[in-house]
DNA sequence: TTAGTTTATTATAATATTATAATAAACTAA
DNA sequence: TTAGTTTATTATAATATTATAATAAACTAA
């Protein structure tokens, strides 16, 4: 049950487009046509990424005018990124 | 690029079975068999996550008389699942 | 209102992952 | 050798995930 919802998480995470999102956000909030070129997906498929973290709680979001804006909730989807990144730059 | 390699290694981290494995295998060598009984999956089905996890280099094996061991040979991966679990109970 | 902009949703095809069943492979021990 | 044990592999069906295309929804600003 426990090993369940870790796993969830972890496949959450286990995607080069959401990871791509993620860091992205690390400085605060941007709004989804930001995230579309940063990202370098199309807006239908960032739109269904962007839903997948929000449904997680990893991510939140807010209208500023006539764009909307997203940004880390849960910065703890971040660390295990970074972790597991620095794994990689250590392995060679 | 980079975010290819880490999305790939957090999805084979991402399944409960993989969890189960890895976490049994804490304390070192465990062989097919034990695996089979504390995983709870098929004889089968753990074979091919035990090779999922040999393939990323998390695993490791040796023959020993007539069974064949696994232990933990990227001490890494067991520490970002530890790390995912953490937040969890944080978070309740 | 209406046109225009931005984002979300839906349906679906393509692909990937998973578990099962059957069998093969690699041994050991007699 | 041969029988028995342990693990790996293969084929496949079921399911899940992903990206695309089309369209809807939610706004803003004129």
């Amino acid at each position: 049950m426990r090993e369940e919802i870790t796993a969830d998480f972890l496949k959450v995470l286990g995607h080069p487009s959401r990871i791509k999102i993620l860091t992205s956000l690390e400085n605060g909030y941007k709004c989804v046509r930001d995230l579309e070129s940063v990202v370098g997906i199309t807006q239908s498929n960032l739109s269904q990424h962007l839903r997948i973290l929000k449904d997680k709680g990893i991510l939140e979001h807010e209208r500023r005018g006539t764009e909307i804006c997203y940004r880390i909730r849960d910065r703890n989807a971040l660390d295990i990124i970074r972790f597991a990144e620095k794994l990689f730059t250590e392995r060679g």
